[in-house]
DNA sequence: ACCCGCTGGTACATCGATTAACCACTCCGG
DNA sequence: CCGGAGTGGTTAATCGATGTACCAGCGGGT
């Protein structure tokens, strides 16, 4: 038991210690670490040296102050309801962005809001107090106040969930998000359904729109129309309210698609609650490849749109934003159907 | 010709702004804002209009330089698999974290590593750039090296999944851990079973480990035995092949209890792909109550520990830590079984 | 001898806020 | 009329790192 009296900070050393250690000026220690200034080989090495003997890295404080850049990044979750709890999307995207991020010394900074006023009430805050040099934008809208709010704080961002068009922030990937729909939609049409229902994300977010856009068009080109679309949150217990809503249909669909993977795993339960079987009775889609679906009874048919990879193009978009020098975003996936077990011929008639 | 064509930096104002505007000293600003020194309310109040009318806030980077500061809480997440990608256990808390944390002007920080000795390099990284303030250590282990290490750091944390026994840092809430699973043996006895088997997490946390004791004690004051324990990570794949491998024992089981709700209902999926009713012929319990469980089919029995408040109670003890001024962190529930579909008498013998 | 250019560094102002020390002024009792 | 105590501010040093401007040698051409 060593007497230690508590809350003794153990004074992290300075660049004037690193200095005074090796026998230079705090400047030609800052040149060392930062490989700037005209140092020779020998005493850019021999500062390096006594910089880790003594465990000595720039404070992240002085620097940001004296640079105006902090190397943080924000990412705000709007969660209107609990959302965040039961989707993976953000994890999956956080784990992208960190990939990229963390190995040039960049921080995630993270924030819960309730809605999009708090959501820009934030990001002024944010920027006033100068704690960012980023943000990378979820959940784009469909009239999108925060790209234009980002740039008039001269913050780069980057907008998720748009398509490509010009636009005060770059935009990266799940641009595509009709590719998955209609691929989903072909594989029922294949599998001889006529009667498909969509439940479709909030209405203001624009990939709802996209997604939604997709499906009806995949299905007017083979000449049919939805049976219903609904509209919900990404909630579990709205999928069980709108699956039941519209198995009572009086012309019931045979198929339904998802936004998420949790709410088609909802859906299947109530599904088999209501005494359906799945595929038999009814096919149900769902949309994220939540590793959850691999396994459940019947294995869940699903759309895979790579988070992951969109949270490292994102990523690098930003460090571009930042000045950093690192390599362009490459984004090559788009988003694939993946088929298993939820989906199956059209039920023959009785 | 700028060089930024449309990105003009909209040069946000100091403090210096504000006191020029106001007509007085930058001391004087500071001092209103923080409420420190002695000013005249007239005077106070005039300089406090003058910063909301130029939009000023202290930037963060001096304030953080100057009182040595951040305001920024770590909150690092060990990832060996991809537990994260499943997990609700971390959006939980870090909606509880954020709800203390944000109020009071602090951000967090989030982090993925993949091991124990990246984690313990990355504080040591983080503190000597004097990057955060304090750290929320998640899933104690059993000789967890991290209190040692930030308290030598002089950083305040607060771990949790630890019994509140004598350590270099506070610990929080999850402490009792047992009551849940007793509370779920118990319900098992009550039905009947006899036979019963434990899927435990990875066998180096603390809690897989107090969870495990438990399980065995309340079966021990039965006279029973476990009829198996198997130690698994958090990934569904894993609780296949642990359910496949234990319903193919010659004494199989008749209930089963995992260490969370995703690999439970994966349990029951494979069991059903097995042909085998859930309840009729299996029991399932989970851990954590993720939303889901309460919508598939059957749905799910499971032990909810309220990790959002745990959550909430660590950041009230890490703010408390960092010398602000809040109340004491109350922590009253304890996990609480949640009894629903998923588990049912003990199958007549045939 | 003188100036030039080059190498390898150092001195100092600066980023934006905080805070201890100090000062001008008024009021008041003795 | 003077000392002492408030009141309501200001001045200036400081936090740790960065970068521009400057300087000391030194070799070499003329």
């Amino acid at each position: 038991m060593t007497k230690r009296p508590e809350g003794r900070a153990p004074a992290r050393p300075t660049i004037k210690a690193v200095a005074a250690a090796a026998g230079v000026s705090t400047a030609a220690v800052s040149q060392a670490v930062n490989g700037t200034g005209r140092l020779s080989e020998a005493t850019r090495r021999r500062v390096l040296d006594t910089a880790t003997e003594l465990g000595w890295s720039p404070s992240a404080s002085a620097t940001a102050l004296r640079r105006a850049r902090t190397r943080t990044i924000a990412l705000v979750v709007r969660r209107p309801t609990d959302v965040l709890g039961s989707d993976p999307h953000f994890s999956e995207l956080i784990t992208g962005l960190e990939g990229e991020l963390a190995p040039r010394g960049y921080g995630l900074l993270l924030h819960l809001v309730a809605d999009m006023a708090q959501e820009s009430a934030l990001y002024e805050r944010l920027a006033a107090e100068g704690r960012i040099d980023g943000a990378v934008l979820t959940d784009a809208r469909a009239d999108d106040p925060r790209p234009e709010l980002l740039r008039g704080l001269g913050l780069p961002a980057v907008l998720l969930g748009a398509p490509d068009t010009a636009s005060p922030v770059p935009r990266v990937g799940l641009g595509q998000q009709g590719a998955g729909i209609r691929e989903a939609v072909g594989h029922l049409l294949e599998l001889g359904h006529r009667r498909v229902a969509y439940v479709a994300g909030p209405a203001e977010l624009l990939h709802t729109r996209l997604r939604l856009h997709a499906f009806e068009e995949r299905l007017a080109e083979a000449g049919l129309l939805p049976v219903a679309v609904r509209h919900s949150d990404f909630t579990e217990r709205a999928a069980v309210g709108v699956t039941e809503e519209l198995l009572a249909l009086p012309d019931r669909p045979t198929a339904l698609v998802f936004p998420n993977d949790s709410m088609a795993v909802c859906a299947i339960g109530t599904a088999q609650r209501a005494g359906l079987r799945v595929p038999g009775d009814l096919s149900v889609v769902g949309y994220d490849n939540l590793s959850l679906g691999r396994w459940v009874h019947p294995r869940l048919t699903t759309v895979d749109q790579q988070v992951q990879r969109v949270g490292a193009a994102a990523a690098r978009t930003l460090l571009v934003g930042c000045g950093e020098d690192v390599p362009p975003p490459v984004l090559d996936g788009r988003p694939r159907l993946v088929v298993r077990e939820s989906t199956g011929p059209l039920p023959s008639p009785a």
